[in-house]
DNA sequence: CTGTTAGCGCATTCAA
DNA sequence: TTGAATGCGCTAACAG
């Protein structure tokens, strides 16, 4: 209806009564173009704004200048964050985001990159759904020459750089600390089994623990199918109610340890005083509560900003078999509830 | 490096000794074609799994199944929340979804408009800055025939459709339900004035309570610049300090009313026994504090969706002129931050 | 230094 | 019912 058509190339050439190819070059200003030619060209293509028919040069070069991420969840403290880095490092280098998400379903997973795969991206940034083991889908952007990095969910079955939190090395800071700070008796709600974030935490958590010579014990150790607050708060009714009560617990992240406070509270446990607690992510509402949550910063942003570069590299080299693991270092936020000095701050 | 080369239908003209646009059109059954030749063409086309280039496709219809969205913040539950949801409408019509954040500085927002504008995308979903007041480069979209629809904050002056939240009818409720538990004291914590949501729950609160006949000040307004945290614990103090303090305070966001809990708890007073509280947006972390916090739910997710519906639809028409606007209904969300009585739930 | 030519993969108009 | 020819806008090899 509106639709004004475009400048071209053609257009240019034809009202300076030069050739298409000479306008092309002169607006790159290619060594071979006379300086005034290119100053006559640039002045036109500039005073009536010139626009790169971006389609028409895409289909040319066979790239798209988008990047596809995927993470499992998009409403998410963490991962929203990490696709804010990204948007800020892949638009600095003069790319798009596309961004989609997979609800931790392998079959949504896959239609998603399917989407994606197909001329509109020309590389992928995944964090990869509960369900997904073999990943075949994201062997078909290698097999395409369009390079994979994953990030924070990841598996070591795809042959693609990697980018990850040093989660072990997050949560034996976590368990360290609570330990400096007097307590003696520590808890873990982990996550799933087969998620390797979670595993890496309790690894963490069981090291610093056999470091310091405490106790630990099985029953100390519960495990969350969904990672949620009600199952914060269960868990940690079932662990005050035990035979051995714990005086500290490390939740596998803040908002478990949300639903552990909420319980603790309720049942007239003082926190950090009779209970340490720690939790881990650093969501905004950790400051926010109270008391005020301590936990362990994931960095997402950096994570975003690493991932893409990383990405990038790959795509500008035309690189699809680099398999480098980037590591990134976690920090500890210390909060009320697990400070029992004043020693710090 | 790796990049097989993909099959086109040339190849298969030649493999089958028909002419491209035979293949073509076999391959869209177009009615001209012999069945035969239908059969002949899909049956190869799929055993050898030819997809179709998309770059090609795109740059020839002049348009990219793209469509871009920009917030002012990503990391924000109820953005965030939104682009769920058009994420979820845009796959389901064959749409891949841009992102890009404002930072809710102008200047940002040009350039990821910008970015998106110079064909990669056929139409642009967006939450516009508080610094946004003309739009031009809005406009820009509109003179290429590139259908906006505006959500959430949004301004009269670009002749655009809007999706918007009814805001006053859903402060006004929030304030009734305060009113209706006993409250009769009742102050507002509200954000900006130049920000039309802010200024459309003002006007609810204000309706509120002059339909229920109850007092009502100036000095019980207070405007918050950053919409912290922080900001709804110091107004809180103020007004608790104050000549004559509320029982009841209707905050403009979730997060401000953390705030003011913080700051009544800490200094003893009984939530909501002598001070009522109303959030505003039903933030994740509203179900997880305690006392649970009354809010309203804005239905981002189907904010999403119906944005991108509107959005879609236009692109399908080539339509820039619909101006319609989409006002979608506010929920109550009670809990305990605001019952006196039992009488509900 | 500049123009000519060719072609990317596909859709479509015009002929046959 | 099919094929040949054309062009979308741009780039690049080649020739002059």
């Amino acid at each position: 209806m509106n639709e004004k058509k475009k400048l071209t190339l053609k257009d240019i050439g034809r009202e300076l009564g030069i050739s298409v190819s000479t306008v092309s070059r002169a607006l790159k200003e290619h060594p071979d173009i006379a300086q005034e030619t290119i100053k006559l060209v640039k002045d036109y293509a500039e005073s009536n704004n010139y626009v790169p028919n971006l389609l028409a040069v895409n289909f040319r070069k066979n790239r798209t200048f988008n990047i596809g991420l995927i993470v499992p969840e998009l409403v998410h403290h963490f991962f929203s964050t990490v696709i804010s880095g990204a948007i800020s490092e892949a638009n600095n280098q003069g790319y798009n985001l596309m961004v989609s998400q997979s609800n931790d379903i392998l079959k949504d997973e896959v239609l998603a990159s399917r989407a994606m795969l197909n001329s509109s991206v020309d590389g992928l940034l995944i964090s990869i759904s509960n369900e997904t083991h073999e990943g075949k889908h994201i062997l078909e952007f290698l097999e395409k020459g369009k390079p994979v990095v994953q990030f924070d969910k990841i598996t070591e079955k795809l042959p693609t750089p990697k980018v990850i939190v040093d989660d072990k090395d997050g949560a034996s800071a976590a368990v360290k600390h609570l330990i400096e700070e007097g307590f003696t008796k520590i808890a873990h709600i982990r996550g799933r089994e087969d998620v390797k974030n979670a595993s890496e935490r309790c690894e963490g958590y069981k090291n610093a623990l056999k470091v310091a010579g405490l106790e630990n014990h099985d029953y100390w150790i519960k495990t969350c199918i969904k990672i949620s607050e009600q199952e914060g708060y269960d868990f940690t009714k079932e662990l005050m109610e035990g035979e051995n009560p714990p005086n500290g617990i490390f939740c596998i992240t803040d908002l478990v340890a949300l639903g552990s406070m909420r319980y603790l509270k309720e049942n007239g446990y003082a926190i950090p005083k009779e209970v340490g607690i720690m939790g881990f992510s650093n969501w905004m509402l950790s400051s926010v509560v109270s008391p005020r949550l301590s936990s362990v910063e994931q960095h997402g942003f950096q994570m975003g900003v690493e991932s893409t570069k990383l990405l990038l590299e790959m795509i500008k080299k035309q690189d699809v078999e680099s398999i480098q693991t980037v590591e990134l270092k976690t920090e500890l936020i210390v909060r009320e509830s697990s400070r029992m000095s004043n020693s710090e701050m």
